[in-house]
RNA sequence: CGGGGUGUAGCGCAGUCUGGUAGCGCAUCGGUUUUGGGAACCGAGGGCCGGAGGUUCGAAUCCUCUCACCCCGACCA
């Protein structure tokens, strides 16, 4: 590609709404360019790199032995109404209407209209297993969209769905995609972890996210430091019940005015947070539930909610919880509550603990399990911590880490085969519903997330399977005959051998040239012209270590052709 | 959804408090000189000041209503 004749618009200045590097970058390489909220435009220069995702995606997806097709991105109401999502999805669901007044959707996920394709058309076992993937625009109306393509509400995503006729043949087909995502997120040069995750609205059993490792994650994945297990915050499961301990203290009633928050009755009574229970009001279509933790322990609201299991999760406003209860949140607690108590397991083991005395302005000090309060039922309602113990190994602890989320696997058992009555006939003759497993990627969120991971100061330092171009050829003046002759040549020479080469053949300073090069981050550049050629020498450099070297004119195609080629070889 | 902020030339902003008919830097176009890391000088073009309504002799500026975008929060007892 000339960059004389292609639409390259690079910032020198970071854009004011760009908050994390990959955005910012983007940006400023002339990538993406904003349409509207969590709507972007892809450039040339963006376009070539979801481009590259997009082929890995589907070379792998095929040596996996998935078929591709493209499903409608608009879906009508109806096969929504059949699995009851319509009314589920809520506001992430964009809606709208036809000239007939019908209600359809832009979808942000595909289960139902694979599902209804395949009930029509897959009638016998011998069918089975089958997997069909599409890499299509899925349209999310997010609450609140940022970090550019990285959490956009448009974005491109590759989408998987298997259908077997037993258990241990779903579990086979999970593994092939767990198994193809792994070499898909290697070859896109992904420093990435597998965890444990919850399923989610998609709903299922078995789950698993793939994370690629950055400071600028929104997902909190925790993974423990002797064992191989790794889960999603949502998930993470805290080891080690601690021993009973025997109470030591008598329950007394302390006046606390102007004690609200943990914090407050920690340093009221000069102890620690983990000495202190805190009681949080909950409700469910099934009523009101008191949740207990410790004071230094956080609500994990997804287990609160898979443990209630009613719908309608929500924590009780402040102001409801007084009517509710005749007391203010800064005082609620268990003794004496008529709200069934949950609490977590970390409280098992408390004694002489201190919690809010269900009375305005008191709490209570010295309580103890069943001496001051009936044993509640325990459950795991909390988030795990960092240094909290292994729940899989019981040795190791737990550390945190932040990651992007770029693939999702899900086994989805009956669902929506059940749910759109599909079946198809067994072995015996009789019909028989398949088990559906479910596989996303993220695309464009991958090249947001490999630039987290590849860049520096000057810009981007692209993966070679990722960069948009393999070498830049950088023509200092492309009104000096000879380099411009020998730059076409170069150019001509690489492309010839399937190697990708950009040709910056601007009227341009040379700085600039420079700058724009470094943004753009093709792994390989070589500068041509100026002093080199008078001495018959060009200089070929590395992005990724700066290191620059002269080469002799003769030399340097075959040089590039190589440079390029290891890099394609070891996939750096 | 709640709170905060911003909309003025392609981009970044000043002007708004205190109304008088729009300016700066970068970018763009023409010219001259320059040419190994975002050039200098001379000249030029480009804006119904987000939109609608109102107040006024007069509105970017004041009032009302809207739309868009950005940020923070929605993990707290």
């Amino acid at each position: 590609m000339r960059l004389s004749q292609t639409l390259l618009p690079t910032l020198k200045e970071d854009p004011v709404e760009a908050q994390v590097v990959s955005h910012k970058l983007m940006l400023r390489s002339g990538m993406i360019r904003q349409l509207g909220a969590g709507i972007y435009s892809w450039l040339p220069l963006g376009l070539r790199v979801l481009r590259k995702v997009e082929n890995i995606v589907r070379e792998e997806m095929d040596r996996a032995g998935a078929q591709e097709v493209l499903l409608p991105a608009v879906q009508p109401a109806e096969l929504w109404q059949e699995t009851g999502r319509w009314s589920k999805y809520g506001a992430e669901l964009l809606r709208f209407k036809d000239r007939g007044d019908r209600d359809f959707c832009f979808g942000p996920t595909h289960e139902e209209v694979i599902t209804d394709l395949v009930r029509h058309e897959l009638r016998s076992y011998k069918q089975l297993p089958a997997n069909f993937y599409q890499i299509q625009t899925k349209f999310r109306d997010e609450v609140r969209p940022r970090f550019g393509i990285m959490r956009g509400r448009e974005f491109l995503m590759k989408d998987a769905y298997s259908f077997d006729l037993d258990q241990e043949s779903l579990d086979n087909s999970y593994k092939q995609m767990f198994t193809a995502y792994q070499n898909i997120f290697k070859r896109c040069g992904l420093q990435f972890r597998a965890v444990e995750a919850d399923s989610g609205a998609i709903g299922g059993s078995d789950s698993h996210e793939f994370h690629v490792l950055a400071d600028s994650g929104e997902d909190a994945i925790a993974s423990c430091d002797s064992c191989d297990y790794a889960a999603n915050l949502e998930k993470a499961v805290a080891g080690g019940s601690p021993e009973a301990v025997p109470a030591g203290a008598d329950m007394q009633k302390v006046a606390t005015p102007e004690i609200k928050s943990i914090d407050d009755v920690a340093g009221f009574f000069n102890i620690s947070a983990d000495k202190t229970v805190k009681a949080l009001l909950v409700q469910t279509d099934k009523g009101e539930f008191m949740l207990l933790l410790r004071g230094d322990h956080e609500l994990n609201e997804i287990k609160a909610e898979n443990y209630l299991d009613g719908d309608g999760f929500k924590l009780v406003e402040p102001g409801a919880v007084q009517k509710s209860t005749g007391v203010s949140v800064g005082s609620l607690g268990p003794v004496g509550a008529t709200t069934p108590i949950i609490a977590d397991n970390s409280l098992a083991g408390m004694s002489d603990f201190i919690c809010g005395a269900n009375e305005d302005g008191f709490h209570l000090t010295g309580v103890n399990w069943e001496r001051d309060l009936p044993l509640p039922k325990f459950a795991d309602l909390r988030n795990v911590q960092a240094g909290d113990l292994c729940s899989r190994c019981g040795a190791g602890t737990l550390r945190l880490d932040r990651g992007i989320e770029v693939g999702h696997v899900f086994k989805l058992g009956d669902k929506y085969s059940k749910a759109m009555q599909m079946t198809v006939l067994n072995q015996g003759g009789r019909e028989q519903t398949p088990l559906m497993g479910c596989y996303g990627i993220g695309v464009s969120r991958i090249v947001a997330a490999a630039i987290e991971q590849n860049h520096d100061d000057s810009g981007i330092v692209w993966p070679i399977f990722l960069a948009p171009f393999h070498v830049e050829i950088l023509l200092i003046n492309p009104k000096e005959e000879a380099a411009a002759k020998l730059a076409e040549e170069i150019y001509e020479y690489l492309k010839a051998r399937g190697i990708e080469a950009l040709l910056d053949d601007r009227n341009e300073r040379l700085g600039v040239k420079f700058k724009d090069a470094d943004l753009i981050g093709a792994p390989l550049r070589v500068v041509i012209g100026g002093r080199g050629i008078k001495d018959g020498a060009v200089e070929v450099q590395s992005r990724h270590d700066g290191v620059a070297e002269k080469v002799a004119i003769d030399a340097v195609g075959d040089l590039l052709l190589k440079r390029a080629e290891d890099l394609l070889k070891g996939g750096v």
